[in-house]
DNA sequence: ATAAAGGTTTAGGTTTGTCTAAATTTTATT
DNA sequence: AATAAAATTTAGACAAACCTAAACCTTTAT
């Protein structure tokens, strides 16, 4: 079945709501999605009707096993096209974004495998994220929040949790990357600083809500781990 | 400027239908977009409104400088993602085009130029067209239908003159592609058709039809030649 | 030179995805 | 438990890109 951009961007955002709270809400999918509940309520019509959602009005809604289905095809391609530009292209981490927003509505499926080939079969894009294999099953990091990492344990930065623009300038300045190994020296209560160390560099300190954004793997440990494929 | 993929495809057309004749109808753009002329009508007086054509209403009409310059940079995207397909991933030279048709319509200009870096600057796509540079210029083959090549005069296929199904499944029994050499033996007035040599093939003939569509460049001879780029 | 034929445009309507404003349902408060 | 507040849905409109049918030019043929 063949969806419209519209569609599909829809789907996605559902997905990644969905990822933080079990149910999702018509105004949070407007506001991820810069538009207004009532286009938001249309467009739940429609997906409901494919039998993609399970969704009760005023209820909230979650993506049915089949929308599942769809939403993972569009993270891998999203994904396996950034990394693709990263590596491939050489782009900055931080600039691939909005690029791989439209190459992700690219529907040959034949052309996702033979990207996928090309470029080894990546389990990781370039944040970080873990690249969904064609069933949909992807790799699961044992991610720590930086907030959450104790004391002189070395860590890698794994993944960041938001795209924006300003976070990824904060982070280039701080030369702050996925592969980045850091410990934890101190943690202030006061603001809920930290005060961190990278190897090769004097200790700095970052900020309570960049931390929070920060997500790492303790070194050595990962799983792979189900999801929807029937 | 940006425009929307329908606008896209209906500049890339009349640019195509201009390579042929001077001047484009109506009839002659709906036919190739599959669509109806009171559409193509609609879509006129939007482009016309936004200065990428020379229209004059039942007169027909011509692209621009400006809406040259913008189908240039659609044809560019196109081609270079066609030999991206072909040369990178393994595609065959026959199930590309549908491809590029989406791909084209990516709007980043730097993944154009980064793309165009990481192919090394190709000068032909895998059809044998030629794939205009950031200011619209591009080599010109010297070109030569297959029903005009002198006899026993060695050629190099360089394009086909159509990318239907039909032609390319025909091409692939007969072992013709691009970069093929042959000679024309004998000429056959009956029905036109042709008495073909490939190296290290038998002869054998081919119908007037398919002649038609095979354009080549007799061993040796390319030129650039300018184009729309103010 | 004029009528028929053919090509083009206009008029009015449809679908998709959006919007504002009003109505409805749920939730939160007292 | 009743009501105020907040969230959601419905109703009605709009723009883009398409359509059919009718009107309008241009070309062709007699």
């Amino acid at each position: 079945m063949k969806f419209s951009v519209s569609e599909e961007n829809y789907i996605k955002s559902i997905y990644h709501l969905q990822q933080q709270g079990e149910v999702v809400s018509t105004n949070d999918l407007a506001s991820e999605l810069q538009t207004k509940a009532a286009s938001v309520t249309d467009m739940l019509k429609k997906l409901n009707g494919k039998n993609l959602l399970n969704y009760e009005r005023y209820q909230g809604f979650t993506l049915s096993d089949e929308g599942t289905k769809v939403a993972l095809s569009i993270v891998r391609k999203h994904r396996l096209w950034e990394y693709f530009l990263v590596h491939e292209l050489e782009f900055g981490w931080d600039e691939v974004h909005d690029i791989a927003e439209e190459l992700e509505h690219i529907s040959s499926p034949l052309l996702v495998e033979k990207l996928d080939s090309y470029l080894s079969h990546p389990k990781f894009d370039p944040h970080g994220d873990p690249i969904p294999d064609i069933n949909g099953k992807m790799e699961l990091r044992k991610q720590v929040n930086l907030i959450d990492l104790p004391l002189d344990v070395e860590a890698e930065v794994s993944a960041v949790g938001s795209q924006s623009t300003e976070l990824l300038e904060l982070l280039k300045h701080k030369n702050i990357g996925i592969g980045t190994v850091l410990t934890v020296l101190r943690k202030f209560t006061f603001d809920n600083s930290l005060e961190i160390k990278v190897r090769n560099f004097p200790p700095f300190s970052i900020s309570q809500q960049l931390a929070q954004t920060l997500f790492l793997k303790p070194l050595y440990g990962s799983t792979t781990v189900g999801s929807i494929s029937k």
